[in-house]
DNA sequence: CTGAAAGCGCTAACAA
DNA sequence: TTGTTAGCGCTTTCAG
């Protein structure tokens, strides 16, 4: 009967082309690995049958023969988050420099999603990955196998056994606020402490916010460290409305991040306060919104390409055996000027 | 010698949960399954043989054996601009309901790339593809073999053999000057062609954009056909301001996407003229920029999440087997009004 | 309801 | 320089 074959489309196999080429699979295999040790009459032959069938190597059965699958997963809470697309492009672009491909998953926040990361790796879909957590805590994190290859992104987590990069949160608040100050502002009000949130972001920058106002001599001002009810731009909004409907005066804004800095732009407009001439604001993650803004928005900016950079750096020294202790890196960060200082 | 054995970290395979837990592989093989026909003594002693080993069912093998990858991939120019970066999401959603996983890649606009993201399909790397082309063109598409299931999204090519979802930008740019018209305006501009871009995006909407105008009765002026010279915000900025150095004059202007609509903000900014009582500016694309600028922009909102859902079922089919022609889907659109209209 | 064995397509010793 | 062959770990007939 006219019943198709079990060889659907396009599947032609290593082994066809051996056939057709009158040679054995393992002279296939040298010429498509480019092996050097291969006649130029072979080469040419076996090239051919490569040509005439439409041979490609089917790359799951290479996985499990090699038991490597040249891909890495980078998980990141959204990834139409600016700050996780930014470096999810910049991650992406460094792994295929080095013949990885990414996978990038959401974890949408959800401590479910977070886990199965791990157990991605362990069901060897990908040789290792790249991991900005946002729920997990250190624990669970410390209970992973040390052997999986996974370097971790941000500051969630405070692992010890395990390879971290992140930039210096508490200092470049610290240069933030310094920039602020040599300005001129000494009322500087943080935006915002969010309420239940538990990751140390925050923390870490109100903590350099503040070392850096002691530092000049400027006593600390609670009211200034606004509250907000949630990470949204609404949230951002009212703490700022709030404050300022409240009567607290301040000449400058350091920000969580860009999102919350835009909050502030709007939020003082409505107050009719001029930006930068009443108030300077100074977001934070320098995402394309901080370009795109009008006025355009002065951030704190991670090198976001140093951070890639380095992650998969540690991270192909785990795929390539490495199993020694946890590494923790930082990398630079800048603070840059544009029109809201 | 102490040599650590083959059995490198994790690898605990089927056949060793088997031989713990004295049955055949085959009968693990149903329990992981949750095959319904297993006595569930049998199920209890193999799922604590399970769990003793922490047994992970290797994925690249079972691929293999099944020849389903369970992954797609979404090829898109860059993922951190922001409509892709939202598209990402809403596939990735759509497709994790479905018992799939999606690999981003990104082209950056690079022919090669775009011609990689066939081949991969063709290495049993994924089991189909969902595809927003930029470079590529409509010949090199209809030379795809049809039988790979692949769905493309946007109107850079225009298949006839190939499965493909859209919005009606033609109609959306027409909603758009309609709404602009409704209130009042009648001097529209449109920002921007851009010179040597060969999209059909821009066209598509131009036209819209004409339609409505001659349907109302009012002349076209060329001169409110603006040009750039790339896609940048600061080539949208000069255009502009271009034309409002130039003498033109008009009272709205709908542009091709939202970042445009930004660098309208800023030029009318510099420009002195007020949003939206001198000029609306409508946006494109509806992207989250949109919500987060002040004033924040109205947009020309395609039903992403629709437009997801749609490509994926369309995908679906195909890697189920349907092989027939190619289908043309039109997914909703809305015209969103914030404060800049 | 459970077991045995033949692949899936490729790689990598080991031979020749 | 090229060929043989035994896996990689799982699925899946086909028996039992």
């Amino acid at each position: 009967m006219a019943m198709t074959t079990g060889r659907s489309a396009g599947r032609v196999r290593l082994e066809d082309v051996a056939v057709l080429a009158g040679v054995s699979m393992k002279t296939v295999s040298n010429v498509v690995h480019n092996y050097e040790h291969v006649s130029s009459t072979m080469r040419g032959r076996v090239q051919a049958a490569i040509d005439e069938l439409g041979y490609r190597p089917n790359l799951t059965a290479r996985r499990l023969a090699t038991g490597k699958t040249g891909m890495i997963a980078l998980a990141i809470p959204e990834m139409d988050q600016f700050y996780f697309a930014e470096m999810a492009r910049h991650i992406g672009e460094e792994a295929g420099r080095h013949g990885y491909r990414i996978i990038v998953e959401q974890t949408l926040n959800d401590v479910e999603a977070e886990r199965a990361v791990i157990r991605d790796r362990e069901e060897g879909l990908v040789d290792g990955v790249i991991f900005h957590p946002a729920r997990i805590d250190t624990l669970e994190i410390a209970r992973l196998r040390p052997g999986t290859p996974l370097v971790l992104l941000g500051e969630a987590a405070r692992p010890v056994n395990t390879d971290h990069v992140m930039i210096d949160n508490t200092s470049a608040a610290r240069d933030g606020v310094e920039m602020l100050m040599r300005s001129g502002r000494r009322r500087i009000a943080f935006l915002a402490t969010v309420r239940g949130d538990i990751t140390e972001s925050t923390h870490l920058r109100l903590l350099g916010y503040q070392e850096a106002l002691l530092a000049a001599g400027i006593e600390l001002d609670p009211r200034l460290v606004l509250q907000s009810d949630g990470f949204s731009i609404d949230d951002g909004v009212r703490a700022i409305s709030a404050a300022i409907e409240a009567g607290v005066t301040f000449d400058a804004v350091l920000c969580r991040d860009d999102l919350f800095a835009l909050a502030a732009l709007r939020a003082l407009g409505q107050a009719g306060l001029r930006v930068p001439e009443d108030v300077s604001v100074l977001g934070w993650d320098d995402t394309a919104v901080a370009r795109y803004s009008t006025p355009a928005l002065s951030s704190v900016s991670p090198d976001k390409r140093a951070l890639a950079a380095v992650a998969f750096g540690l991270l192909e020294e785990r795929m390539q055996g490495y199993d020694g202790v946890g590494r923790h890196q930082i990398v630079p960060h800048a603070i840059i000027e544009r029109a809201t200082t």
